[in-house]
DNA sequence: AAAAATTCTGGAATCGGTTCCATTCGCCGA
DNA sequence: TCGGCGAATGGAACCGATTCCAGAATTTTT
């Protein structure tokens, strides 16, 4: 009985020591591996252990130790397919190497997003992993020096901080994207997406126009709708940009909730991806590779991102220094760049 | 300086008694809000901690208290889209109710579940959300009782064991869809989902071999793939499905993972939905309504049951006995389900 | 065989709070 | 003026571990 999995509990470390017969700091010692312990102590605490089915209450060994062996990780809405993916990657490896994951949404919203930030404080979580709302907030700096636990950025970069980050390299394939659309003959190119005080909005409009710029053309500021991540936003602003003279022959929704909405006023108006306009849309989603017409994309790994996430807490938390690490992106044209001429 | 927020730490409520003058345990009185305390004492200590902006720490309150203020939510998959909309509805539920949730995949391995259990037992989360691999695993029971805390189960029954759950009605929509396909003339309906050791697929069976009796037909059970929630699965039995004579002229596929591998062997082997066979989806996904050709369904509503596992989960820590909801589901025929004969 | 060095072990302080208990204080009535 | 009562406060134990320090036990050295 009471192997393994030891399904018993309310024993303490004192239980133990009684039933050994030894003082508290031995068992202690025996359970950390400690290296001045006898055999015989070992044996004797050990079969006690057994025989109790003792496990150490994490809530007490982290406060006296000071690491809860938990990790924070925020985000705009988990419900995102992309942060979904993101989210099972990161903690799948942080349980691997015996952290857990405190999952936080923040809706959206600056003051939830510190909330959040301060519950993990007040929580003493070894590290937080964020995507932040915004990175100009007043606050983001103030928090990150306090939070006294190494930060990991997901797609932002905050100037004058210096923090991991796990960025993606959107510029290069919003780059080829554009590129793509321009030498097929479009102009008027719209873009919808979230606004440019995140980094991956900036590095996307980087790569849109450079590509402009290289071809010798002019970007026109009116087919932008940097507004928001959300399907609404990109619903609405699909609408109007569609009722524009000249109507744009291309759109680019960067975000799987932009894409959402923008493909949805698409076909509320009619308009058919791959023959009346040409289509880019910047990140997959599941069955996305079953979607009818097939969709050109700007596609990034998700799995991998979520999995370097984790990977750049632990780094720190095991004494190395923070840095940046950058994922590639890669465009791939299909049906739904064509048309629109 | 240091308003609201307070972003410096490090402050003990020693440092707070100090300040103000006064012991310990008024400090701890006036930030819990006790009856025994003077309007004097209580302002002094006020101004004390607004001065040095000290928050409690939770890691030893939850020592003392005994009461974490963490919810553990475990599932296969999160990044399968209805779990992450449960998780996000149910996350900001708890949330708003100062609750934190710490979120864990089992990966469909149930020795991995079980260490989930253990790990959350020891970090004495005071509730447990779980969506089980299986509901027969050895372990469950034993676990349950030794988690000395609520257990709620999402689309789960487990005999013998008194809990709290989510429990989606599959039955009558499994029943609405396959009547409608017999109405239409079907007999061979193919059914790939994952094996009847969980709640949903049992009542999902129910459904369908309730609609066969009620239509005084035989289910040919050489057309049930029972064995897997995941894409492969459904890939690879779908493939064998397909190639038996006579060729099943209708395929009802359970959960998004089912579905996605259904669909992927379909459209490999260009059979067209909606016209060569008629298919049917178990649950909805993202950008699901944009998908073509349209796609009949059984829906749940995925924000609903995240909400409700949350409340139920409330419901016990403040002291209501266990309860189980039901959420219905909507059949929805739509072009999908037409031909195949 | 005695002294010195080494290895183990137990006790106590500590992490940062909560809560019980006893004491003090102020105020009331006798 | 004194006893008694309730309200307010301080002190100490406690939650369940870790870790430092001192002393005991053992081994090595001379």
């Amino acid at each position: 009985m009471n192997s393994e999995g030891s399904l018993i509990d309310n024993v303490t470390i004192r239980d133990v020591a009684a039933r050994a017969g030894v003082a508290l700091s031995s068992v202690s010692r025996v359970m950390s591996g400690h290296p001045d312990v006898s055999a015989s102590m070992r044996s004797r605490v050990e079969e006690a252990v057994q025989a109790l089915g003792y496990e150490p209450d994490l809530l007490a060994q982290s406060l006296r130790s000071g690491s809860t062996r938990t990790i924070g990780f925020i985000t705009r809405d988990i419900s995102n397919p992309f942060y979904a993916l993101v989210a099972r990657a990161c903690e799948q490896e942080l349980r691997h190497n015996g952290y857990s994951m405190i999952l936080m949404n923040s809706d959206g919203s600056v003051e939830t997003e510190l909330q959040n930030f301060l519950l993990l404080r007040r929580r003493r979580v070894d590290g937080v992993i964020a995507s932040l709302v915004v990175e100009d907030s007043p606050y983001v700096k103030k928090i990150t020096t306090s939070l006294r636990a190494p930060l990991v950025l997901l797609d932002r970069e905050v100037k004058g901080l210096q923090t991991s980050a796990v960025i993606t390299d959107h510029f290069s394939g919003v780059y080829e994207a554009t590129s793509h659309l321009i030498k097929a003959g479009h102009s008027n190119i719209a873009f919808v997406t979230g606004a440019e005080n995140v980094y991956s909005t900036r590095d996307r409009m980087r790569g849109y126009r450079k590509a402009f710029a290289d071809a010798g053309k002019d970007v026109q500021d009116a087919l932008l709708a940097l507004g928001g991540f959300d399907a609404e936003y990109a619903l609405a602003h699909t609408r109007s940009l569609m009722a524009k003279t000249p109507r744009p022959t291309a759109l680019i929704a960067g975000g799987i909730g932009s894409t959402s909405g923008a493909l949805r006023a698409l076909s509320e108006l009619g308009i058919q991806i791959g023959q009346d306009m040409a289509f880019v849309a910047l990140d997959e989603w599941p069955l996305f590779d079953l979607f009818t017409p097939q969709i050109s994309s700007v596609y990034r790994d998700a799995k991998v991102i979520g999995g370097e996430v984790a990977y750049l807490v632990l780094e720190v938390l095991n004494g190395s220094a923070p840095r940046v690490s950058v994922i590639q992106t890669k465009f791939t044209g299909r049906f739904s760049s064509q048309g629109g001429l």
